[in-house]
DNA sequence: TATTTTAGTCAAGCTAGCTTTACTAAACGC
DNA sequence: GCGTTTAGTAAAGCTAGCTTGACTAAAATA
């Protein structure tokens, strides 16, 4: 019983991925809680509508597209549409090439919120640089970036 | 426009947090998913499941106490914990010390499933290991340890 | 002892993020 | 030209993970 404590403890405390889990949590519900804070409007961007965002292509994108690529329904994808819409972040367009389909694209302001949400992150890292030094951090960047190819190839 | 899209690149690139963020999730799910794999019962075991586990002390835990540590209401952490005794993972016993208070407590197997749990992660963490090498996620642990004390403490 | 607080349960309800089914209209293939 | 496929929308429904409100029984307290 005893045993099973300290043998608990002890490699729980050794668990780089526990740790690895927490602190990425952590420092994701402060981004989020962060961008809410800033933006003052109606409807607050949740995951959901972050996720939408590193798949719409400059041109714009299909729903139908955007659905296989974040492998959801073209429906789900529709909802989120809707949202970032009403939010001003994107606009439907019709798609010249063809008459059913529409174009979700950014505007102006929607871009202008996306640089600023990744200058929001590069002064989170910037914190995080004054804690642990620069150096760390820039190492931290390199490991997880070469586990990133790795596992998005073949799954560990 | 075309400048949008390259600083865009860029700086995506560039951000540490996307990529922690990224992997982060990417494993957890790897994680989730092997463990759903070996265990062929009723239910399956999902993150609210395993928020639970890190408060159950060893001598068991009231729900009340569980609940305020969680920070959710005890009605939330009940739902839980009768999904985790079907699954044989913990038992509830009466507290000798209050007549109204029962003992959330793990059960012999469910001590040996998060071990399992446990050794589970660090094959996973082995499986990087030989990817990157022992050397640099060591140096990863260290350095997520550090931030995460800090920001447990006081948000980044 | 009478009153109030506390531990746990039951039930209903809510939000996020999906899915499935059903439909319209445009485009494609022959 | 005509049936079939495809893009998008509309509506209903589902699951996870919560909350709120109402209640019972035991404990603490005045």
């Amino acid at each position: 019983m005893a045993d099973f404590k300290s043998t608990l403890k002890r490699r729980k405390a050794e668990s780089t991925l526990q740790v690895l889990f927490k602190v990425a949590r952590l420092l994701n519900e402060q981004a989020i809680g962060r961008v809410n804070r800033e933006r003052r409007s109606g409807l607050r961007l949740r995951p959901s509508h972050m996720a939408l965002f590193p798949h719409l292509a400059l041109e714009g994108s299909r729903i139908t597209m955007l659905a296989e690529q974040m492998q959801i329904s073209k429906q789900a994808v529709a909802q989120v549409v809707e949202d970032l819409e009403q939010m001003g972040f994107v606009r439907r367009v019709p798609d010249p090439s063809d008459g059913r389909a529409k174009l979700v694209q950014f505007t102006k302001s929607g871009r202008n919120s996306m640089l600023q949400g990744l200058d929001l992150l590069s002064s989170m890292e910037q914190e995080l640089a004054d804690i642990v030094g620069t150096k760390r951090i820039a190492e931290l960047g390199k490991t997880l970036s070469t586990i990133l190819t790795h596992i998005e190839g073949s799954p560990v």
